[in-house]
DNA sequence: AGCACA
């Protein structure tokens, strides 16, 4: 069709996000959504009048891309499909890495458009951390520890080692994707816990297998044991 | 619907 059009690209372009969605959640959670498909170099979402509901997100291969684009189709997302293609052109962050990047016709190029678009630029922003917060060794303080004793099969499970920053709509996106799912428990008190409860231990024993290890962030491999009853 | 990165 018409998305098929465009040639295979490391970076994913996402349209009918969300437009409610704050600019940092939005892109959090679209980390935690889609590393599971490999690693996530940057990711690019900007809440222009010509930009919102859309973001980039740059992995380091294009078979993560392909895979991200053809099981992520029609996700839904905040309540809304993603429509996921890839982007027309090569990020920014890549090209600089592979040094072809060119400073002066990317000036050109932002010349050429905004004699057309004539967009009326307001930014606001610019503190952007960044999503792709790979290196923050700081936390991780939580050793999963020798606790064998495997706990008997129950519909709840126990995550731990969680990054301090999780959200428990991070977590639903992740476990919602299984069937069964009822919803995703956060212990205030506790970061870097929460409880996920499924319908029967079958289906909280699937997503455990599925997800069990997943890394929200490259520091912290959840570790998901079934909850104590 | 809309393809950016400052």
């Amino acid at each position: 069709m018409l998305t098929s059009d465009i040639p295979p690209n490391q970076t994913i372009y996402i349209k009918n996000l969300n437009e409610k969605i704050k600019k940092e959640e939005l892109k959090r959670s679209l980390y935690a959504l889609f590393s599971q498909y490999g690693r996530i170099v940057d990711i690019v979402a900007l809440k222009t009048a010509k930009l919102r509901g859309q973001a980039w997100v740059v992995f380091s291969e294009v078979t993560a891309a392909s895979n991200a684009v053809r099981q992520m189709q029609n996700f839904p997302f905040y309540d809304k499909p993603m429509r996921i293609q890839y982007a027309k052109t090569k990020s920014d962050c890549i090209a600089k890495a592979e040094g072809t990047y060119d400073k002066k016709k990317k000036q050109e190029e932002k010349a050429e458009r905004k004699r057309r678009g004539e967009e009326g630029q307001q930014n606001a922003t610019a503190n952007g951390p960044r999503a792709d917060t790979n290196g923050g060794a700081a936390a991780a303080s939580r050793k999963p520890g020798p606790q064998e004793a495997a706990a008997e099969p129950n519909n709840i499970l126990f995550i731990q080692n969680l990054p301090y920053e999780t959200n428990s709509m991070m977590l639903e996106l992740l476990f919602k994707q299984y069937p069964g799912f009822r919803e995703v428990r956060m212990v205030e008190a506790k970061p870097g816990i929460a409880f996920v409860e499924f319908e029967d231990d079958s289906q909280s024993s699937v997503a455990m297998q599925d997800l069990q290890g997943f890394k929200i962030t490259s520091q912290n491999p959840m570790a998901i044991t079934y909850a104590k009853k």
